[in-house]
DNA sequence: CCTTTTCATCGATGACTGTCGATATATTAA
DNA sequence: TTAATATATCGACAGTCATCGATGAAAAGG
């Protein structure tokens, strides 16, 4: 898990897009094999509701992939990309952790620690 | 706060470097107005620490605040830095609210929930 | 006023990126 | 084998970006 290439990932507007497209799917996928309860995507699919090339979005999916954001499955003629929960998990544990450290900022009162 | 642009201004390996020196900024400034315990920084700060033009600096740090992330304050000739935590705060939120709908993925058992 | 210091802004440049159409590849169906 | 479908890959192109040095602007000190 690799932050910064997550971060770079998502800076795109249409990537952006696409993985909080696999984020929230579920109507049906013209792939029959994939079931709605699945929250999975084949290209396809995506290219309906997304205004890019074909070739775009695979490029995307690529980048997604790089960063570990998505996997792929063969299915078929098909190939079915999903969220990767794991990575997706470790990068909010990773966010929610970063925070300033030393505390005092803004016009804060400072209060000693107790029991010292 | 624009999520998107978030990710964008942190997706730069030397932008997130800057990010998080401010973040954990906790020695001596070069600006004497700067307590440590304010966890803040000034330009030459951070043109020692980084391998970067001062020119450079300057322009990552106003993506910084473009995308909200950062505040200054002019303190006579220094201007200091600071990370915005209110900015980061609901970033860090809606990363965590961002999650797969569906629930159902990967080969995860289907437990019935309880007491229905 | 003049000088020094800090920092932003400008202009240039090389590198990277998003996008497309065209093509190649792989799987299934006939 | 041939055809059709889904998708990756390639090549090109325009636009964006990271970086630098040089310059400008503002504040402080003499």
């Amino acid at each position: 898990m690799n932050p910064i290439q997550i971060f770079k990932a998502l800076g795109q507007p249409q990537r952006y897009a696409l993985f909080e497209d696999l984020l929230q799917v579920q109507g049906a996928s013209c792939c029959a094999d994939v079931i709605p309860e699945e929250s999975a995507c084949c290209v396809v699919d995506l290219t309906q509701r997304h205004p890019l090339a074909q070739s775009t979005i695979s490029h995307h999916l690529q980048v997604l992939m790089d960063a570990g954001l998505v996997t792929v499955e063969r299915r078929g003629t098909y190939r079915v990309y999903q969220v990767n929960q794991e990575t997706w998990e470790s990068f909010q544990r990773h966010v929610a952790d970063t925070k300033v450290c030393g505390a005092i900022r803004r016009p804060v009162a400072v209060e000693p620690v107790l029991g010292t």
